[in-house]
RNA sequence: GCGCUUGUAGCUCAGUUGGAUAGAGUGCAACCCUCCGAAGGUUGAGGUCAUGGGUUCGACUCCCAUCAAGCGCGCCA
C-alpha cells in the first residue's frame, strides 16, 4: 500500500467519524518541502471550512483526534490549518523491500484495458527529419513509453502523406537529378527539393534501377514510388537509431484506396454545401471558426478530407482515445478535425492533440534557421550524432512541450559533462560501483538502519515514484519523469556524500 | 484585425491542479577528497513572478485589460 493512498484513506475514515463524506480524489496530499513541516501535509481542513462551518485549525484538530495513528509517528497542525504528518521510519523503510521484490515492475500501473493510438512525427517523406521532428519524436516516444508503463494499451503510429502535391514535387526533383547524372539537360521544378538527399536518391535509383527509367510509360510515378520508399527507409533508420520505433505505418495512398474519400463525402453529405464548383464542409457548426473546403473547383481533394478518413479509420480500429502529437504550427487544424469526428458521432475529446512548440537551434550564440529546402538544415541525425542520443532525448524530454525551446548546441556539445543527463548517469554509476564492490556483502533488506535525513529523503522520493508515473501519464508530460529523475539523482548524491554504504564493521 | 501559445534569477526552464520563506540547472564567488566514481557535496550573491486592475482567509496559479515574442488565419500540406 502506497503511503499517500494510505493517508487519504485514514483522512476519509476520520471524516466519516465526524459525520462527513469526502471523495478520495478530493484529498490532496503534498510532500512537505521543509522537514519541519513533516513528511507529508494536507490542506484538507482549510478546503472544507464551509462544510464544517468552523475555523480550519479547529477542523484540523477534530480530524487528528479521530485519525488512525498506525504507521504515523506524529501529527501537527501548523500555519493557517495545515495538517503535517510525520511518518514512522519503518513505514518508509518498507519501500526498499518492495522495490527489490517488484524489480522493473516497481511503479507500473495496473492494466487499464484502455486503447490509445498515438500518432507522432508523421513527417512527409520528402527529406531528412529535422530538429522540429526530433523534439516531436523524443516527446511522442516518451509519452508512449509512459502511457504504456502506466498500464494503457498503446499503439504508435506514423502517417505517411504519400499522395499530395509535395510528393509530386519530390518525384519531379528526383527526375531532374536523375537527368543531371545522366548528363542530360534538366530543370529543377519551382517548388522542388534542392537538398543533397535528393541527389543521393537519384544516384541510388541510377545504380539499382538502371539508366532506362525515363523510357518507362510513367517515369514520374516510378520516381514517386521509389523516392517515397527510399526517403521513408532513411527516416525509419534515423528514428530507429534515435531509439524510436513505430507499430503501424499508415499510407495516405492506401487510406484513399477503394474510393474511401468518395464514401466519406457521401457520409458527410448532410454537412456539405457547394460553393461554386467546390465542396465545403460545415465544420463551423461544431468547433471550427470557419468552414473548410474539401474538394477544390478543379476536382482535386484538399489534404483535409483524406485526413478525416484516416482519423475515422483509426477510430474504427477500436481505440478509446486518439492522440496526435503535432507541431504547434498545426494548431488551427485541431478544431476542424474534432468537428469532422463529431459529425461521425464521436465526442470532441475522442481526439487529443499535443502541440509541440518550435525549436530554435542556437549555435555560436545565434539562431540557426532550419530549412528543409536549402540542404543546410540541421537534421535529426546530425543532432544526435553530435550531441549523443541519450543527451538529445533527455534535453527534449525534460522540457514541457508547450513552451518554445532554445536548443543550445554549444552547451549540449562542448560542455557535455555539465549536461543534466550526466548528473543522473553519475548517480547511477556511483550506485553500480557500490553494488560491484559490495557484491559479496549481505543486504539488509529491511533497511532498518536508514534514519539519517538524507536517507529518509531518498526513501520518501522512492515512495513517490508510482504517483509520479501516474501524474506524467495523465498530463502526457515526460518532463515530469525527468524532473523525478533529477530529484532522485539529487537525493542519491546527498545520500552518497553523507552516508557510507559498504560497511563491514557492522 | 481575429485566434492559439508563451512571458518566473544574467541565461535555459520547473513551480504538484489556489497554500507555508517562489525553486533547479547553468554562469559568478568561497569552501570540502588518506575511505564506496569530486561528472559530486556545502555556502553566498542574484526576483516588482511582463504591466495594471479584479475575485478571497490566501494568487506565479483563476478572471478582465494592456504590452512584448512565436505561430496560425489558403480551393497549400
Amino acid at each position: 500500500m502506497n503511503i499517500e493512498q494510505n493517508l487519504k484513506l485514514k483522512l476519509q475514515k476520520a471524516f466519516s467519524k465526524l459525520g462527513k463524506n469526502i471523495n478520495l480524489s478530493d484529498i490532496v496530499i503534498e510532500h512537505s518541502r521543509d522537514v519541519s513541516h513533516g513528511d507529508y501535509a494536507t490542506n484538507i481542513a482549510m478546503k472544507n471550512c464551509r462544510l464544517f462551518n468552523k475555523s480550519p485549525r479547529d477542523i484540523a484538530n477534530d480530524i487528528i483526534q479521530n485519525i488512525d495513528m498506525e504507521g504515523i509517528e506524529n501529527i501537527e497542525i501548523a500555519g493557517p490549518g495545515f495538517i503535517n504528518f510525520f511518518i514512522k521510519n519503518d513505514s518508509l523503510q518498507a519501500i526498499v523491500k518492495k522495490i527489490i521484490e517488484d524489480g522493473d515492475n516497481f511503479g507500473k500501473g495496473e492494466k487499464k484495458n484502455f486503447k490509445i493510438n498515438v500518432e507522432f512525427v508523421s513527417a512527409n517523406p520528402t527529406g531528412d527529419l529535422h530538429v522540429g521532428h526530433a523534439r516531436g519524436a523524443a516527446i511522442g516516444d516518451s509519452i508512449c513509453r509512459i502511457l504504456s508503463f502506466a498500464g494503457y494499451d498503446v499503439t504508435r503510429e506514423y502517417y505517411i502523406n504519400d499522395a499530395g502535391s509535395q510528393i509530386l514535387h519530390l518525384a519531379e526533383s528526383i527526375e531532374a537529378r536523375y537527368k543531371e547524372q545522366l548528363g542530360l539537360p534538366f530543370e529543377m521544378p519551382q517548388d522542388g527539393y534542392y537538398g543533397e538527399d535528393v541527389k543521393t536518391i537519384a544516384t541510388t535509383i541510377l545504380n539499382e534501377d538502371g539508366k532506362d527509367v525515363l523510357k518507362m510509360s510513367d517515369p514520374i510515378s516510378f520516381f514517386r514510388e521509389r523516392g517515397t520508399f527510399l526517403e521513408l527507409e532513411k527516416i525509419k533508420k534515423d528514428l530507429k537509431d534515435f531509439g524510436v520505433a513505430f507499430d503501424v505505418f499508415s499510407s495516405e495512398l492506401k487510406i484513399r484506396s477503394n474510393e474511401a474519400v468518395e464514401k466519406e463525402i457521401e457520409f458527410l453529405k448532410p454537412h456539405i454545401y457547394q460553393d461554386g464548383k467546390a465542396l465545403v464542409l460545415k465544420t463551423s457548426d461544431y468547433l471550427d471558426d470557419k468552414d473548410r473546403v474539401i474538394q477544390k473547383s478543379n476536382g482535386d481533394y484538399t489534404y483535409f478530407i483524406p485526413d478525416v478518413v484516416y482519423h475515422v479509420n483509426k477510430k474504427s480500429r477500436g481505440f478509446d482515445l486518439l492522440i496526435d502529437v503535432l507541431g504547434a504550427d498545426h494548431h488551427g487544424y485541431i478544431n476542424r478535425m474534432k468537428s469532422a469526428l463529431m459529425m461521425h458521432g464521436y465526442s470532441a475529446d475522442t481526439l487529443e492533440v499535443e502541440l509541440i512548440q518550435m525549436v530554435r537551434i542556437i549555435k555560436d550564440g545565434q539562431e540557426m534557421k532550419a530549412s528543409k529546402r536549402t540542404g543546410n538544415a540541421i537534421t535529426l541525425r546530425e543532432l544526435f550524432e553530435e550531441v549523443g542520443v541519450d543527451s538529445t532525448r533527455y534535453l527534449f524530454a525534460m522540457r514541457a512541450a508547450s513552451g518554445h525551446l532554445d536548443f543550445d548546441m554549444d552547451l549540449a556539445v562542448e560542455q557535455s559533462s555539465n549536461n543534466p543527463v550526466y548528473y543522473a548517469q553519475y548517480a547511477h554509476a556511483r550506485l553500480c560501483s557500490i553494488l560491484e564492490q559490495g557484491h559479496n556483502i549481505a543486504f539488509d533488506i529491511e533497511a532498518s538502519q536508514l534514519e539519517k535525513e538524507s536517507e529518509m529523503a531518498l526513501l520518501k522520493h522512492l515512495v513517490s515514484f508510482p504517483s509520479a508515473v501516474l501524474e506524467a501519464a495523465k498530463e502526457r508530460a515526460p518532463y515530469k519523469i525527468t524532473n523525478y529523475i533529477h530529484d532522485l539523482a539529487e537525493c542519491i548524491h546527498h545520500f552518497y556524500t553523507e552516508c557510507r554504504v559498504i560497511d563491514t564493521e557492522h
